[in-house]
DNA sequence: CGTCAGTTTGAAAGTCGTCAAGGGCCGTGG
DNA sequence: CCACGGCCCTTGACGACTTTCAAACTGACG
């Protein structure tokens, strides 16, 4: 990928003008690194840092005292971690590295100067925040009304739909680099029921297993299979009237 | 309640300066009324609308192709709804009124001009719908790592204690206006489940039927059996980095 | 060659959904 | 006044789905 994944989805929203762009390469200066396995977030820490996921992969968790866990939601390339930290620092949820990662981070109060001096890079970063809500709303509903092998390819099919929208390629964005485990815990399943799962897709010749990643084979009978209604992941375009009130506050200015 | 719902959360803040008050009563000023039952937002429908619940309660849901609804959270007095639709106009959540309500709703364009004219109101907005997504990570976990008992009485503690944030005394918030129905769509349960865990709860003094609503018996037990970890709901205060960016800024204007 | 993480399978037990039937309460209309 | 329908709650029986326990297999790695 020549573009970072995060201009890649900003350049789809066709939102920014040219000081926002350089504010955001500003922002974006400062990279971290992480290693796969590293907890790069603790639950229950107090943080006060946005990042912003340059590559690799990452979720977000909840551990329970029974010492089980609950993934919340994967983070992609493109996605932001920690966009509230400006009004709520402390951290309920925490996140652990998939494979290597390199985010760029920045003090969250630089977030808060973005509302006033580059407001259309705000509102940017917030269309990208409330996203992330809708899939949130999305894991709410797989776990909670589907049947475990639904579960299991609906959330495929999101993860394909979103590395596709970050700016990867048909191939790329069918390999996965998550172990059934992962997909038990951020499933709500058993791992051996998300292996029986796994295997009843396989099977059907839908997902398969490949040098420690999973394959997507046949992302359409998947996608078909899990009832998958694309809408909630559909990067709408900026709303009519918020172009109308920027351009007239711009004027004021 | 003197005060609303919303102005006794943002108080208990101890953020917003007068201006930024007075803003929030001039949002505030439009009222819109629905009653119980009526659906207020409908699944994908566009809508360049926010609205702040004033009184009564409602909850977002997600249908599914087979007709079975997935409640994704409650919404409260002094809750936001439609908070990215600045950003985000298509909603694919519905909103349906579980009591009479009355919101102060205002087109959304107005939250982008919040950006730059009063900051302070909202980040103290931004902070509201922080706490939302919170609620949204623990129903994922709820919903995904709990029995059937479990995830009711973790559900029934954290209405109570979001209720007594909202300003609402002892009584009030122990008197929940729910059916059994509606329970068992929000934990992901048949309603003939949701009932037996509902009995079992109430076998056991928790909980009680009184009257058309629920109560809760005794709420410290329950939070016990749930393993309530009240950290999640806490409201923080505002991060001392955030409040000297803000200072930092208005000293330049 | 042993270890380890990840995967696989069977069997038994537990949880939960479905189907079916019935009860209580309340407002409407005869 | 009573019959009726509608909504909500309740229960039993049965079957489907899921977890747990236990054991074994695979490939990568030192």
């Amino acid at each position: 990928m020549s573009k970072s994944c995060i201009h890649h989805r900003l350049d789809a929203l066709d939102f920014l003008d040219t000081p926002d762009w350089e504010q955001l390469d500003h922002i974006v200066a400062n990279l971290e690194r992480a290693e796969a396995g590293d907890l790069v977030i603790l639950e229950k820490q107090t943080l006060n840092l946005t990042r912003i996921v340059m590559t690799g992969w990452g979720f977000r968790y909840r551990s329970l005292p029974d010492g089980q866990r609950q993934i919340l939601n994967f983070i992609l390339p493109g996605d932001i971690v920690g966009f509230h930290a400006m009004v709520i620092a402390q951290t309920e949820s925490g996140l652990e590295a998939l494979t290597d990662m390199t985010f760029a981070s920045f003090p969250s109060r630089e977030m808060v100067e973005l509302h006033q001096s580059h407001t259309r890079l705000m509102l940017a970063l917030s269309w990208i925040a409330g996203q992330s809500e809708r899939i949130l709303d999305e894991q709410i509903t797989r776990i909670g009304s589907r049947n475990a092998r639904n579960r299991m390819a609906h959330l495929l099919v999101e993860l394909y739909i979103r590395l596709r929208q970050a700016g990867f390629g048909r191939e790329e964005a069918a390999l996965l680099p998550i172990t059934q485990a992962v997909l038990a815990d951020a499933l709500g399943m058993s791992a051996v029921h998300a292996n029986r799962s796994f295997r009843a897709l396989q099977k059907q010749g839908l997902v398969d297993r490949e040098e420690g990643f999973l394959r997507l084979v046949d992302i359409s009978a998947l996608s078909r299979f899990a009832h998958f209604d694309h809408e909630y992941l559909e990067p709408d375009e900026m709303p009519p009237p918020t172009l109308t009130a920027l351009n007239e506050s711009e004027l004021v200015n």
